[in-house]
DNA sequence: GTTGGTGCAAAGGATTTGCAAGGTG
DNA sequence: CACCTTGCAAATCCTTTGCACCAAC
């Protein structure tokens, strides 16, 4: 599991399945009715989602949908580049990769997860590379802590 | 799990056996054979250790010590302040809580895994602080990408 | 018709829990 | 001797794999 390095300039157009197929394509792959029922999950969701979850929502809408086909598509869309995961606490999730332009800040104690922008999130990357010619990728784990509210209020 | 916020100087005494003792007795825990052997354990490890590993090495020094004991005894560990948890790429790893004080810089292609200065990883917190009162724990993530000399060989 | 995909079943591994027996302070 | 801890065993959960059948292109 590793994602691609650094944030890149949102210009690409997003995902849609049209995109999928292509991508599929391009290496001999087929678009079938199970993987076009997770790539949807995916995108319905606002963010990221776990692996585990989307088997469940996907056999939800559609029955029969095997768990170990969900855990297959998912490595496999990943290494097509349609989707990406990133680590939180509670472990791995997914996204479409075209959204995995923003870095999480999450509270370790009330759990509100910020989004850093990608110009502050270029600072950081900058900061590391000048020190160290390290190319960081900060939206491939998140950044924990106490947010503004909790570490005020002391713990 | 969660740690605690943000990267403090390195001031306090190293944990030993009486130190960790110590914060077991004020809250009316005991020090029994198997932690001293889990605790030692982690203490031996230079950096982080998975919960799983710390198992099975303790397991090689006393056999008996039951896998439950150990994924116990790390929790408590870490809610009396004696342990802590990051995660890494392959998982959650445990390391005494004073050695936590740095960060993971994690490259992705080769596997290098190069620390981040006390005086950089402040750098980094107090520009995230600026722009959203948030106090990163950065040691809590490690941080992927490429390192220098994977990000010019082009992968 | 090819070749890749899927479902099924089983295996694997990590982690958790209930409970009675055991050991620490 | 009281209460915390442990070992044991079972139960979950998540994820992976082998294999024969099925379907996309």
């Amino acid at each position: 599991m590793q994602g691609p390095a650094t944030i890149r300039a949102v210009e690409r157009t997003r995902h849609d399945y049209a995109d999928v197929m292509e991508q599929l394509r391009a290496r001999g792959l087929r678009m079938t009715p199970q993987r076009r029922a997770i790539v949807t999950e995916v995108m319905r969701t606002q963010g990221h989602i776990a692996p585990s979850m989307i088997a469940r929502k996907v056999q939800g809408d559609m029955p029969g949908v095997n768990a170990s086909t969900v855990y297959r598509t998912l490595t496999l869309l990943e290494e097509v580049g349609v989707l990406s995961h990133s680590h939180l606490e509670t472990g791995a999730e997914y996204h479409m990769t075209d959204e995995a332009e923003h870095v999480h800040l999450t509270c370790g104690r009330c759990g509100k997860d910020d989004p850093l922008s990608l110009g502050e999130a270029h600072a950081l990357q900058g900061l590391i590379r000048r020190h160290h010619g390290f190319e960081a990728d900060l939206t491939h784990f998140a950044i924990t802590g106490r947010c503004a509210g909790c570490a005020a209020a002391g713990a």
